[in-house]
DNA sequence: AGGCATGTTACAGG
DNA sequence: ACCTGTAACATGCC
């Protein structure tokens, strides 16, 4: 799914496109999602205004009008696609997956807006979800935002604070920095990378790490999640922004997908290990990660 | 055919 | 109540 990165990429790619757009009518293609799209509520949304955007770890949350709130996490495959009838006429990467082929099968939710502009829900797995709130604070309380951890681009993402978290823990560097509890937005993709980036080895216990390490691994989660945003995002596989741009930061991977390749840190003449941590794919350099 | 996939969470057992 | 590990969710691709 996308990460934070990719979902900050979503996020900024819709404000340009939806804000202040009166949502006119929605179509429910398949409300089969992780949880039931509530229709009743859906149907609510009809005649408000979308007035804000924001992103809080992976989830997207949409405000509209009369304090009416829209939940959403993509999952591992959810995709927003903003359509109009020009682009809609014209060959555009807008309709297309990443293989360029048409993909309407797995429209699920259409939002539709004056002169049949439209937002589109697209997930082909279905374990995104969206959910409607009435009033700010049922958002906020919500079971999904208010047990996640700090943000790691924020402030309370920092050494004293991971050290603290991690003492006495034994469990594994790489599925801690995975527990949303712990910092929210990281995913497996970064994880490895981070944990790359920082020269420690995946399966290191938490509570053994070195205070020289636990600085390394906050500073290089923000360096590379900035550098993702900022090259649009990873676009493997499922994932591409609203606007059918491809990210580039996929290029920019050291570790993720690259079993038996070589290690990229020079002088190093290793090949990638692949295992298996907390049921997900992981990628090392057994050499440079310790 | 079988393994794999960017995530979350319910549940079981300690 | 806390901690940890595992399986399940739905679908398509290689």
């Amino acid at each position: 799914m996308p990460e934070l990165p990719e979902v900050e990429v979503v996020k900024r790619s819709l404000e340009k496109k939806i804000l202040k757009l009166i949502i006119k009518d929605v179509k429910i293609n398949d409300g089969n999602l992780r949880y039931k799209v509530d229709k009743a509520a859906i149907l609510n949304l009809k005649g408000k205004k979308i007035i804000k955007i924001t992103r809080r770890s992976k989830f997207l949350i949409f405000e509209l009008e009369d304090e009416f709130f829209m939940l959403v996490h993509l999952g591992m495959t959810g995709k927003f696609f903003f359509a109009d009838q020009y682009k809609r006429k014209f060959k555009t990467s807008f309709y297309y997956n990443i293989n360029n082929v048409k993909d309407e099968k797995h429209d699920r939710i259409i939002f539709i807006f004056h002169k049949n502009q439209r937002l589109i829900y697209n997930d082909v797995r279905k374990f995104g979800f969206i959910k409607f709130f009435k009033k700010r604070n049922s958002v906020r309380n919500n079971p999904h935002l208010s047990n996640l951890g700090p943000e790691p681009l924020g402030k309370f993402w920092r050494t004293i604070y991971l050290k603290k978290y991690i003492s006495g823990k034994k469990r594994k560097i790489k599925d801690i920095l995975m527990d949303q509890k712990c910092v929210s937005g990281l995913g497996n993709i970064y994880v490895n990378e981070i944990l790359f980036a920082s020269g420690i080895h995946p399966k290191k216990v938490g509570s053994k790490l070195k205070n020289y390490e636990i600085i390394k691994i906050v500073k290089n989660s923000k360096k590379i999640l900035k550098k993702s945003i900022a090259l649009g995002g990873s676009s493997i596989k499922n994932f591409s922004s609203d606007n059918g741009k491809k990210g580039d930061f996929q290029q920019k991977f050291r570790v993720y997908g690259k079993k038996n390749i070589n290690c990229s840190n020079i002088d190093c003449k290793n090949i990638i290990t692949r295992t298996i941590i907390s049921n997900r794919a992981t990628f090392f350099c057994s050499k440079c990660q310790k």
